[in-house]
DNA sequence: TCGGGGGTGTTGACGCTGTCAACATACAGT
DNA sequence: ACTGTATGTTGACAGCGTCAACACCCCCGA
């Protein structure tokens, strides 16, 4: 139960592993992150991570699985918040997701692409993010019910919703989109246009 | 002049090895390309390679950028195709270029990912990506002038409407979306939200 | 207090990878 | 026919993920 700061011989080193990690990322890319500079920059050796994960994969899995409870818990105080309609709090929290994303460019990337990740293992990582998305059908119903948004199948909506902001951080973080254009202006753009989408309007307007 | 089929030794081994490294792509995924397998697939040595490219990189870049000339094509067929509006004729663009992403999963992750393809060398990618996007900003500013769409910043538009189709086309390749959901549905649904965000409306509905 | 067992970390080794230098070949133009 | 150059091959190297064998050391029960 001594299990504070330096237990055993390094002290918690799995958590240390995940922290390290995600540092790598941040710095590198998930490229950079190996077994060996893993251990080098933790003062152990190269295979010490096996103790506490399968293989390179279920590590960087679990690193991506962290990233998703990071990314819904952000999310999380953007509905607890209370800006003015339920629309625009919506609208703030696909601006968030965004901003999440070019915050954390490589670790979100490593949430997404199957391919650092093999195939196996997924499980784990699909249910965090079906997590954050059930989340999501949850706050669309909600809204629904209130009539603010068209009352056809949430979990198509937030399937659209969804798309459209990973899409947009996607393209903002592999560059697709210049830096010459207004980032934040376009942020605001897609969450307006898609939710004007699923908005139902007032007659004459 | 010669340059019909087997010239030299191979016979126009920089085409073989495009193909080649796409076919594997598809097969296994970009991480199954192996220079040395590339070479024992198309039987020249693992060496061979690095007369027509200057690292594997570069291979990947040239494939990921003939990925999107076969994806700008098939766009321009579709916008060339006359389907009676011309939202709807924007729309079938849209839904096109997510059946063009579920049909090569692989290779149009390799297009995006910059994770497998290391940052220089990316001009080239760059250009081929923004071809498409100029593609698009010219149709929506067409459909701007016929009145069928908001006149807002073209670019903000195309953009939106690409993050939108593309990162409905990453979910699904990325198995995010579950199979029991309806996926054609689900892309008419995307596409047919977003525009009429985009949409001019008439007054009363 | 002692002893053992298991959780933890290390080392050596294997086959794989991308890449380069040195070498071999065969075509093209003189 | 000769030569230069584009093309392809081979040997080698360092780095990678991973496994088996080994070493350590803490915790538990006697």
């Amino acid at each position: 139960m001594t299990n504070l700061a330096r237990a055993y011989h390094h002290g918690d080193l799995r958590a240390a592993l995940l922290d390290e990690a995600a540092a790598m990322i941040a710095e590198g890319g998930a490229a950079s992150v190996t077994m060996r500079a893993l251990g080098r920059r933790l003062g152990v050796s190269r295979a010490a991570p096996y103790r506490h994960f399968a293989d390179k994969n279920a590590l960087l899995v679990a690193v991506a699985a962290a990233g998703f409870e990071r990314l819904g818990k952000r999310l999380r105080t953007i509905d607890a918040g209370a800006p003015r309609s339920s629309v625009e709090r919506l609208r703030r929290m696909g601006e968030e997701y965004v901003r999440f994303a070019v915050e954390n460019p490589a670790h979100y990337r490593l949430m997404y692409g199957r391919e650092a990740l093999t195939r196996e293992d997924l499980p784990e990582l699909g249910e965090a993010a079906t997590a954050i998305f059930e989340q999501l059908v949850d706050v669309i119903q909600a809204y629904q019910r209130a009539g603010a948004i068209k009352r056809q199948d949430p979990r198509a909506q937030a399937y659209t919703a969804w798309a459209a902001v990973h899409g947009l951080a996607s393209l903002v973080i592999e560059g697709q989109i210049h830096s010459t254009d207004d980032i934040d202006g376009l942020i605001r753009h897609t969450t307006r246009t898609v939710l004007d989408g699923m908005r139902v309007r007032r007659r004459g307007a």
